[in-house]
DNA sequence: CAATCATATAACCAAACGGGTATGAAATGG
DNA sequence: CCATTTCATACCCGTTTGGTTATATGATTG
């Protein structure tokens, strides 16, 4: 998708609806696609194609059984926005910037 | 900009140069829009509409001085992003998916 | 083998997006 | 008070995006 991998995962999880299906996957755990699209709101080539963008960023990843692919979240993949978003973090600390109120939340 | 203010975030976020003119102001602190413009790679007015973006979702504030306008982030605004990596990684925590790897990462 | 089911892909469309240039508006300075 | 600086806004343009319906493909079942 996007040649960097921040880029790709956080233009990933902007839309509302892709960001719902990576949700269900990381709540319910493997599903395959007829089960993502009941309830997604839309149809089932949407559900593929954001199911492709999810996986193009590493968010999500398929194992084929007969004629379903079963999607599941990948929680690894979401590290390079946890990294960045601890980087930038680290800034404010410096600068004794609101301090603490973040770091906080990210330390329990 | 949007509803959500996850959505908000994450799509504030998902531009490279939006996204490093955010940064900057992370690392730098307060700066007004002709600093952020040199070096940013684009126009001044497409800075400003970048700006007004961040705005949008919280990410930054603006301190208006005689005819500048300064800049400066606000890390606060990124909590409703770590708190949903939060509620997802305790998803995979309670599947014992993938356990520790990202946790660990977050708690430093 | 034919019919059906599950998914992906194609073709298409309207809206949003990221960029540009031109202009407006407000504050500063000679 | 006029010129200049600083920024935001308006307008325009090509591309991307998120959605649709229709169709292709591949596995299953009768």
């Amino acid at each position: 998708m996007a040649a960097d991998p921040r880029t790709a995962i956080f233009k990933s999880l902007s839309d509302p609806t892709r960001r719902a299906i990576f949700e269900r996957l990381c709540r319910e755990g493997e599903r395959p696609v007829a089960v993502l699209t009941a309830g997604a709101g839309v149809s089932q080539p949407v559900v593929s194609k954001h199911l492709a963008v999810l996986k193009g960023a590493g968010l999500v990843s398929v194992r084929q059984a007969g004629r379903q692919s079963w999607y599941r979240a990948e929680p690894g993949a979401l590290a390079p926005m946890v990294d960045w978003t601890r980087e930038m973090a680290a800034f404010w600390d410096d600068r004794l910037d609101a301090l603490g109120t973040l770091l906080n939340r990210m330390d329990q």
